[in-house]
RNA sequence: GGCGUGGUAGCCAAGUGGUAAGGCAAGGCUCUGCAAAAGCUUCACUCGUCGGUUCGAUUCCGACCCACGCCUCCA
C-alpha cells in the first residue's frame, strides 16, 4: 500500500508515487539553520518527516532523501562574529550537535546533506539566469531581488492574494514594511543575492554583482535541482516555510528552470505548542533535547511524544503528555515482551527484525499500517496497536511480530533503547548491601527491620521493589 | 483586515450518516507480610452553541461563539 499526504499545493490527500514507476522516490526538507541548538519545534518537523520517510521506505518505495544545512544567514553571522570565530567553525559546531541530536531521537540519515555555504555557484548560477530572463533585478547596493510581477503563479502555493500583497504596506504590527531600504520596485519582492554591508565582516563570496552572499531561499532551489534535478517528488518543511519561503522557491524554480513547480507533492507540518503557548525564548518555554534529557526524560520518550499527534494538527506540548509517552512505551515493552516470551524470542531477536522489509498483509497490525499510510495517522496507528496488543482471542505468530517490527521501523521508535528502569547493578555497593541484609531480613519474617532498611535505602534516594524471588533497587 | 486550522471524557487523541478507537490519569477486585509491580476490571446516553436537511447527525448545510496559526527571511 503506497502511502498518501495532505498536498498543500492541490489542497487534497494524494498518494505518494515516485513520478518514475521503479525510480526512488526524491524528496527534499528544509533542514536547519546552525546558530544553536535546535529546539523540540525543529525536531516535531525533523521527526515527522522522518516517519514519511521510513513509512515511505517500508512500503516497499526506494526514497532518496536531501535535507540542507543553512549555514549563512544573518543569524550565523551575527552569531560567529560575537563570538570571534570563522563562520565555518561557528557553523560546524552546531551542525555536529544537531547531528548528535538527530542520532539519539533514531533519525536516519539523509541521503545527502549539502551546506548552503558550498553551493554558492550554483546558486549564483541561478540568479544570473533570473536576471537573464528578466525575473530578477540588481539593485544599486549590490543586491539582487526576485521580481514578483514577472511570475503569474505567485501566491499559488500559500493561497495568497497578490493583489492585496503588492499594495501591502504595512504588516500585522502595523509598521510600515521597509521598502526603501534596498530600493526595491515593489515591497514583496525578495532577495536573490545580498550586497555586502560592513556587518557581514569576513562573510562575502564574489559575484557579478559584487562581493555579497546569497539570499535565504535561493540556496534550497539550487541545491534541491542539483541533487535531485529540476523536478522532484516532494518538498516539505514546517508549516511557516509555505509562505514565504516555499512559495519563493517554487517562483525561483519555475522561472529558472521552465518547470511548473520543482515539486509535485508539498508536505507541510504544525507547530508545537509548549504548555498552551507559542514557543518563544522570551516565555522560557524555549526546550532543547538537552534541556529534556536534564530532566530525565529520554530521546525515545520525546520522539515518542513528539509524533504521537497528528503532523497538520498543531502540538500542544506538555510534561504531562512526556509522562504519558512514558507510561505508553513501557506499556508497550510489556506487551512486546510477553509475545516474544510466548514465541521464545528474545529483545535482541526483536531488534534484528526491525526492517523496512516487511509485510503487513494479514497481520494482526495490518490496519495499524493503513492508518499509518493514510496521510500518516500516526495517532490512530497507535490506537489500532495497542488494539491488537490487547486482543488475546489472536495469539500472535511470529508473522504478527515482524510487522510490529515493521511498524517500528517506520515510526523510528526503538521500543528497547530505554531500559526498563535502572536495576540493581547500577546501584552503589553500599545500597546493595543493605537491600541484601533486607532482603535477609524478610526472608527471616524480621518485617520490622525490613522495613527499616527499606526506610533507610530510600533516605539514601533508593527504592527497593521485590519480585517473585529476589529485589531490584530503582533510583528515586 | 486577508487566508487557514481546530473545538470529542480529568488530560492527550482517532473516528463514522445509524447511536463514540486508543494512550495517560483515576476507581474497584485479585495477588503476594506491607509497599511497589503484575493480572483482571470500571470509566463520554455524548462529540463548542443554535438552527436546518434526514427515518436518524458528533459526522452534511447555515449562522454564531471560542482558541490557535500564517500574512517577508521563525520548523
Amino acid at each position: 500500500m503506497n502511502p498518501s499526504i495532505f498536498n498543500t499545493l492541490t489542497r487534497k490527500k494524494e498518494t505518494l508515487r515516485p513520478e518514475q514507476a521503479n525510480e526512488a522516490f526524491k524528496i527534499y526538507c528544509c533542514g536547519p539553520t546552525v546558530y544553536g541548538p535546535a529546539h523540540i519545534g525543529n525536531f516535531r518537523t525533523f521527526c515527522v518527516q522522518d516517519v514519511l520517510r521510513r513509512t515511505l521506505e517500508a512500503s516497499g518505495v526506494k526514497v532518496t532523501y536531501v535535507r540542507n544545512i543553512t549555514d549563512v544567514d544573518d543569524k550565523t553571522i551575527r552569531e560567529s562574529m560575537k563570538l570571534g570565530m570563522t563562520l565555518k567553525d561557528f557553523t560546524r559546531k552546531w551542525e555536529d550537535k544537531f547531528h548528535k541530536d538527530c542520532d539519539a531521537l533514531n533519525m536516519l540519515t539523509p541521503s545527502v546533506e549539502p551546506r548552503a555555504t558550498e553551493h554558492i555557484a550554483e546558486q549564483i548560477a541561478m540568479v544570473e539566469q533570473l536576471v537573464k530572463s528578466h525575473h530578477a533585478y540588481p539593485t544599486a547596493d549590490g543586491s539582487v531581488y526576485f521580481k514578483i510581477s514577472s511570475y503569474a503563479d505567485y501566491g499559488k502555493l500559500s493561497g495568497l492574494d497578490t493583489s492585496a500583497l503588492k499594495t501591502q504596506n504595512v504588516n500585522s504590527a502595523g509598521d510600515l514594511n521597509s521598502a526603501d531600504e534596498y530600493e526595491r520596485e515593489n515591497v514583496s519582492d525578495f532577495a536573490l543575492w545580498k550586497g555586502y554591508k560592513p556587518s557581514d565582516g569576513e562573510n562575502f563570496w564574489e559575484s557579478p554583482w559584487g562581493k555579497g552572499r546569497p539570499g535565504w531561499h535561493i540556496e534550497c532551489s539550487a541545491m534541491a535541482a542539483k541533487y535531485l534535478g529540476e523536478s522532484f517528488d516532494l518538498h516539505g518543511g514546517g508549516i511557516d516555510l509555505c509562505f514565504p519561503h516555499h512559495e519563493n522557491e517554487i517562483a525561483q524554480s519555475a522561472c529558472s528552470l521552465n518547470v511548473k513547480s520543482p515539486a509535485r507533492y508539498w508536505f507541510h507540518s504544525a507547530h508545537l505548542m509548549v504548555e498552551g503557548q507559542k514557543m518563544s525564548k522570551s516565555l522560557g518555554n524555549l526546550y532543547t533535547l538537552d534541556d529534556l534529557i536534564a530532566k530525565g526524560y529520554t530521546p525515545m520518550q520525546v520522539r515518542f511524544t513528539l509524533i504521537a499527534g497528528h503532523y497538520k494538527q498543531q502540538l500542544n506540548f506538555t510534561f504531562k503528555g512526556l509522562e504519558d509517552a512514558k507510561s505508553a512505551i513501557f506499556k508497550l515493552q510489556k506487551s512486546l515482551l510477553q509475545i516474544l516470551e510466548n514465541l521464545k524470542l528474545t529483545k535482541e531477536d526483536f531488534s534484528e527484525m526491525i526492517s523496512k522489509d516487511v509485510k503487513f498483509d494479514g497481520t494482526v497490525f495490518e490496519s495499524a499500517w493503513n492508518a499509518l499510510c493514510d496521510d500518516l495517522n500516526v495517532p490512530k496507528t497507535l490506537g489500532e496497536i495497542f488494539t491488537a496488543l490487547a486482543d488475546k482471542s489472536a495469539p500472535k505468530t511470529l508473522e504478527d511480530v515482524k510487522a510490529l517490527a515493521g511498524l517500528m521501523y517506520a515510526l523510528g521508535l526503538d521500543i528497547f533503547a530505554d531500559k526498563q528502569e535502572a536495576s540493581s547493578e547500577s546501584a552503589p555497593e553500599e545500597i546493595r548491601a543493605l537491600a541484601q541484609s533486607r532482603w535477609q531480613a524478610k526472608k527471616d519474617k524480621n518485617f520490622k527491620l525490613a522495613d527499616e532498611i527499606r526506610a533507610q535505602i530510600g533516605a539514601l534516594g533508593w527504592t527497593v521493589l521485590d519480585t517473585k524471588d529476589g529485589f531490584d533497587l530503582k533510583k528515586s
